[in-house]
This record gives structure tokens, C-alpha cells and sequence, in this order.
DNA sequence: ACAAACTGACATGGCCTCCTGTCAGATGGA
DNA sequence: TCCATCTGACAGGAGGCCATGTCAGTTTGT
């Protein structure tokens, strides 16, 4: 009872400068910013814990700190790309003012240009995502999201001239999935489409999805 | 010189009443089926070359006669899949008469059908077909046919009304890819859509993005 | 200065896979 | 009948990965 607070398990002490929870999490940082890159570079099956520990710089010790095993590390890394495009496509959403259309186009424009930016992030999102159970079962969640995201702003730009409430998402989501898959298709250099075309596309064909006509 | 024809390299011999050809290509078959059935049952990760043989019924030595590895093995299964998918399409379209509407109606029905009444292959060619990179390649090859597929219908059953030529591929590979993502998740009971919901919101789908409105 | 906590390098065991090789038994043609 | 071909079962090495454990060296607080 000499020492008060937490002793037992988190003796807590400061290294380098810095606390131990701090420590904590720079290492879960640098493993989770490895298996980005080797998911880009070599692929899921070359994305093993020994290579993650060895690009991250750490030792397999600190992998079992930070995560349960491989699987974790995967879907941790899909969770870090997927929470940057969430943001960059909110922040264009909803900075962008003007008509329905221009909000749309803006959105577009944002992630066309993020994928140009970071093509190697955008594989991983785009492609990486699908090679393994555990990382297709969070890219389905995330595709729910943003299907009902994009299904939430088609209610709100285009009124009762949008998707029926009952197909939206389902709508939303054959229009994601199908767009995500064009831009992997350029991103793999089997489409050539310069950005402005794709953008283009992109929202005409959301219109055309999300506007009931008759 | 005294055995003529073709000697060192194929013996060919019958056995079983059958020529060395035949069995050779009904072991190949027995192989590719029991990869499907694997890749359904166990997912990629458990259709390894081992699994396939004791599947099939047949030891290492027959699979490496009919597949340089284990990635050719599973294109050959994808393939199998894919054929059967083509042919079902296919079938439906030429073997219906009618409206536009109709034999766009005609297709996704016979296309629905199929995924209903075979799960697991469905499964095979919608979900584990990005489960490896060569299936990767060969699905994007896949999607790249059945994309053209749709815009050469498209232009045929709408005229100067559909797609631009320039844009048909691209918006055919649009629709191809956000339905077959929609169907996935239908198969993987994330969606609840009866066959005839899906047949009706894909045809609706198709016409509002295949027929240039303005 | 000294003990406790922290870190990094390394090694070991267990497991599974691919792939090759060997060997006995079954089948077909001369 | 006899030999060549075909078939199935199995063994085993090489290689990779996961997961755990050991151990010396460094940093911190007392």
C-alpha cells in the first residue's frame, strides 16, 4: 500500500518523455500505418504480422499489445483509410453550398481528387478490402454507410423527388458499390477517364438513380 | 521404330474403357468442381491445392497434370462460374421477344433465378472472386464483358436513346458492378429483397441509367 | 547508485502448405 | 501369361507464418 493509484496493472511510467499510454498508442499508430502500406504494396497475403512488425520498426511483442492478432491489424488499417475518406467526403458535403447539383459535384470532386492524392490508400480502400473475410465483412458495414449516406442526402437535395424511403439504401447502395468499382477500375488503369469526366459521370448518374422521373 | 504413331509422349492407353484423353479431362472437371465446391464451403484461404485433391478424390500428382498451381486451379473454378452465368444471361436475352423493357426484365429475372436457386456458385462468383489477386484479374476481366454486355444491349434495345458510345462501357461497368455488389448482399441476407423486388429495381435501374433523358 | 520498469533483438516450437518422390497394386494389350 | 502402363496412398523435405519465450541493455524514479 506504499504506492497508491494504479500499481498492478498499469505501473505507468514515464519513458523517453512520455507516458506510458502515449507510448501505447504511437507504437498502435506505426503498426497501423505499416499494414496500410503493405496492404498497398504487397498485397493482403503479404501483409503478415512478421512484416508488419518489421516495416512498423517494432518488435512482435508490441504487435500482441496492440492487437489480437493479424486480423486485428487488417481490419484496423481498412478502419484508418475508411475514416479518411468518411471525413473528406462529409467536409465536402457539407462545406459546399448552392443547388443540389453542386453539392453532389463537390462530393464527387473531393474523393476523385483524394484517390489521385493517395492512390495507394485508395487501393487499399478500394480493392485490398475484398481480399480477406474479416476485411470484406468491414467493407460491407462501410459501404451500409455510405449508402445511406448517400442515400440521407438524396432526400434532403432532391425532397420527395427522391428514392422512395424504402429503396433508398438498396438504391444507394448499387450506386456506391458501382461507383467505387469505376474508380478502381481507372485507379488499375483499365478506364481512362481524366477527373473532370469522371466526376461528371459520377453525378449524372446519381441524379439519374436518385430523381424518380415519372 | 517399331510402335508408329505417337509413342514417347502419350502412350495412350485405354483404361476403364476409356481413352487417356477422356480421363484426363473428367479428372480435371472432378478437380475444378471440387474447388468450387471449396471455395463455397471454406472460402479462398481454404482451397488450398491439398483440400482440392482429397475433395475431388484424387491425389497431388493429377492436380499438378491439369494446373501449373493452386492460383490456376482457382481461375479454372471462377471460370467454370462465370460460364454458367454468361450462358444463363445470355439464354434469356436472345430467347426473349418483345419490348425493351421486356428482355431487359427477361435477363435479370433468368440472372436472379440462378443466384437463388445456386447459392453457393453465386457466392463463388460474387463474393470470393475478390478473395485472391489472379481471381481479382480474372473477375475484373469478368465485369469488363458482361459491362460491354449491357451497353451493346443498351444501344440496341434503346437506339440514339442510350448511352453515348464513348460513355456506354463506362456506365455499363457502373451498373454491372453496383448490381452484382446489390445481389451479394441480398445472398449474404443483408437485404431483404424477394426475386422480384431486385428483378424490378435492377431493370429500373438499368433504363435510368441507359436512356439519355435531356 | 540501485532496483524496477521498459525496450529491442533473437530463437524456438508447432503448424500448415506446396511439391516431389517412392512403391505396391490394378488394368490392358501382345 | 507377362510386361508396360496407369492409379492411389503415402512419406518427407523445404519454406513460411504465428505465437511465445528468453535475455541483455537502457531509462526512470528513489
Amino acid at each position: 500500500m506504499s504506492t497508491p493509484a494504479n500499481s498492478a496493472e498499469t505501473p505507468a511510467r514515464t519513458y523517453g518523455g512520455r507516458s506510458a499510454e502515449d507510448r501505447r498508442t504511437e507504437r498502435r499508430g506505426r503498426l497501423v500505418a505499416a499494414a496500410v502500406r503493405l496492404l498497398a504494396a504487397r498485397g493482403e497475403g503479404g501483409t503478415t504480422m512478421t512484416a508488419i512488425c518489421a516495416e512498423a520498426g517494432l518488435t512482435e511483442r508490441y504487435f500482441y499489445e496492440s492487437f489480437k492478432g493479424r486480423e486485428a491489424a487488417l481490419v484496423a488499417a481498412l478502419d484508418a483509410v475508411a475514416d479518411e475518406i468518411a471525413v473528406v467526403a462529409v467536409a465536402a458535403i457539407e462545406g459546399t453550398e448552392g443547388t443540389a447539383t453542386a453539392r453532389v459535384h463537390a462530393a464527387l470532386e473531393a474523393l476523385v481528387a483524394w484517390v489521385d492524392d493517395h492512390p495507394d490508400r485508395a487501393h487499399v480502400a478500394l480493392v485490398e478490402s475484398t481480399a480477406h473475410p474479416a476485411l470484406r465483412a468491414r467493407r460491407r458495414e462501410l459501404l451500409g454507410v455510405f449508402a445511406d449516406l448517400v442515400a440521407t442526402e438524396a432526400a434532403e437535395l432532391y425532397g420527395d423527388r427522391a428514392w422512395p424511403a424504402d429503396r433508398a439504401r438498396v438504391q444507394g447502395l448499387l450506386y456506391v458499390a458501382g461507383l467505387s468499382e469505376l474508380v478502381a477500375a481507372r485507379l488499375a488503369g483499365e478506364v481512362t477517364l481524366d477527373a473532370e469526366q469522371l466526376v461528371e459521370i459520377g453525378s449524372e448518374s446519381f441524379e439519374r438513380l436518385a430523381v424518380v422521373t415519372d
